[in-house]
DNA sequence: ATAAATTTGACCATTATTGACCATTGCGAG
DNA sequence: CTCGCAATGGTCAATAATGGTCAAATTTAT
């Protein structure tokens, strides 16, 4: 089907492919006009297609000189642990869930034990202070963005 | 890279390392002869990257021979950090903010490079899914406690 | 027919650039 | 000495250049 989002996805992979890093940056007026859409679409798209679920940072900045970048995480470079791992975390996650998470990507030595410290510190149910429900979909969202920040290598 | 400001920011960082210091001095009509601007995106440059936020301190003066000197103000390695953390980030913070302490943890070598990813990726707007009086607090507060677990080792 | 996905547009937020006008300092001419 | 000017740097507000959000309208899939 013509459809543009699908089209507008198609191409930043292809920049990812092409580009010899993981990463693309690309300026969402421009791509808006190339694409003859509005630029609001742009983000459409980066929110459905290239968010952490999928496997994808988008990092940008406004103002003059803006720009998006977006940047893939190799989840296949690291072997079959951290793309399991990373698929545990679903949408909510409780503390000990999240503890046992951290152990095994320790003991997996795919993170630091510092790391781990980190990470245990951030899924505490002490540092998010907020009521349960959303509280484990928020633990299971700073894991998920914290396992992409380090299998992000730059 | 259409974006002056950023080209004047590396220019000085540049000045800075080369120096065997940690100050530079220069000339604000000199600088800005040199990169085509007004003088005043000098000034624009020191207030948003040089401030002492990002620790450093700017001191000059005016008329025949004047000058603008950019000193670098490096981290206390010594002391409490718990004491300093709980200063730098306070009970409420901003992204920005946030990123500003997270570079310099890093220029300083206080965390890793995959720390300083790990610490942006949690205090990003985006990662704190919540409306604004609480999502700064929870933002300093998921810093304080990654600080706290990083320095903590002892 | 309903639900889900896509497309649009009005309005918002952030960062950079520019210029008019202001302040301070040093140095000569009287 | 003192006054005045040349040489610097400072402030602030307007404007330009980007990107972000949200929800209504529309299209597509179930």
């Amino acid at each position: 089907m013509a459809n543009i989002s699908e089209l507008i996805e198609r191409y930043i992979k292809n920049l990812l492919q092409e580009s010899q890093g993981d990463s693309v940056e690309l300026q969402r007026n421009e791509l808006a006009a190339q694409f003859k859409c509005v630029p609001s679409q742009i983000n459409y798209v980066l929110s459905t297609r290239f968010n952490t679920e999928n496997g994808f940072i988008v990092e940008s900045r406004r103002g003059g000189g803006g720009f998006i970048r977006i940047v893939k995480i190799p989840l296949e470079q690291h072997g079959d642990p951290a793309v399991q791992i990373y698929r545990l975390v679903g949408e909510e996650i409780n503390q000990s869930q999240a503890e046992n998470i951290i152990k095994r990507l320790a003991e997996e030595e795919l993170i630091t034990l510092r790391e781990a410290q980190i990470f245990r510190a951030v899924v505490d149910r002490n540092s998010l202070r907020l009521e349960l429900p959303w509280r484990d979909s928020l633990r299971a969202n700073l894991l998920r963005v914290m396992l992409a920040a380090v299998f992000r290598e730059s």
